[in-house]
DNA sequence: GTGGTCTAGACCACT
DNA sequence: GTGGTCTAGACCACG
């Protein structure tokens, strides 16, 4: 379910809050449902549990898991706050996007009709 | 013309392969006509030359400039690619995002809204 | 009437002082009164033992229980140590607080609106 | 100027946060001014750098300091989010004292009054 | 057993 | 030189 990509620049840390936020906000990781603990996971993965840590917090910082002492960590039964901080992150890449689009006066049209065509090039590849 | 921003958290080469490229892309550094020289150019802005030399080097390897030795640096006179290179960035951002917004089911109808609204946002603080 | 808020972030046995320590000085625990044994409380919340007697041990060292081998644990029966118990708690973080906003040079004036206004926010909110 | 107190029981990295957040707030960090580097204020407090690190990285993440790869940390030049970190924290632990002010029926009016002695009490002290 | 903090020492990208 | 990431291994508080 959780893997890393050693081909993707980003940090490990990184991937693991995102592809665990992903999971979170798609509800594939039920809310309430308890995460593997730092060291288990850092076992299965071959990384160091202190990487593991680091994105746990992050993960906490976000509202998307809560984590308590003694007894593990468990995904956030808020589920709002878990597709907001989604949200809130394809919106902030969206605004950078625009930001260039109007440096480049890249018409509105034309980045609207792509933005249509991608998406149902990509939705009709889903099953 | 060119200035790097500290505040921003980007490489200062990749600030100059952006910066350089949106004047070409505008029109605002003429097709054919000369960039300063690496040293010229790291001396006005104050910083090391190998960080002018990488960003150069970048843009040639994009079709936005071409360096002759022992001449200098030169605005490509391909004007479609220089418009291409920083529109196909658009693109590929764009792309990633909505590959983003399926994975989380965000509906098309808010992204497009969501871009409408950041771009008539924009436009308006444009002086 | 004693249960334990596993969404908060503190320790199981903090928030059993603080949870014996309130219904002693509210007096919902008769002083004199005898508390459920160490086993008992365990069994019924389905925690440690361990996570009891040190809530326990607390106590008594706050003076708001007596616990005495072969017989059990009682509520003090010096009434005015139970309250004080908790009121000095509150001081203390009070006079922490103010000691924060003279640092920063935070005006008196807001900080008691800010009480105010939390009180009569709170005390509405109440059943 | 930056010291850490061993008898402290919150964590060094706490501490630091906490201490440069003061400075900053209060304006004796200037705006825009640069902070030790990670290793040098390392060694001058003789703890490990990824100390100072983790303290740095939470400190950015609330607008306190902007850290360039490369070139160091500074302080933010935006003033008012140096103030309003420190003041939410005021804040936060006033409605967390009022919570339990409510619980234990501490009544308002005493509660306002300490509050205003220990102000009094505070400035007194001041030279 | 759990999460959280810390040290020691390394490598990377950038200047 | 700078900040940022990572590993390895330790200790603590909590259950």
């Amino acid at each position: 379910m959780i893997s890393i990509d050693y081909k993707d620049r980003r940090p490990i840390f990184e991937q693991l809050v995102d592809k665990i936020g992903d999971l979170a906000a798609k509800g594939l990781l039920a809310p309430g449902s308890q995460l593997p603990s730092v060291r288990q996971l850092a076992m299965e993965l071959s990384i160091n549990p202190n990487t593991i840590q680091k994105a746990y917090t992050e993960l906490e910082r976000r509202g998307v898991i809560v984590s308590v002492k003694g007894r593990g960590s468990f995904v956030s039964e808020d589920t709002a706050s878990l597709k907001n901080d989604r949200i809130r992150q394809i919106k902030d890449g969206l605004a950078e996007l625009v930001r260039q689009a109007l440096i480049l006066e890249y018409p509105q049209q034309e980045f609207i009709e792509e933005a249509k065509r991608l998406f149902e090039e990509g939705g009709e590849s889903r099953s």
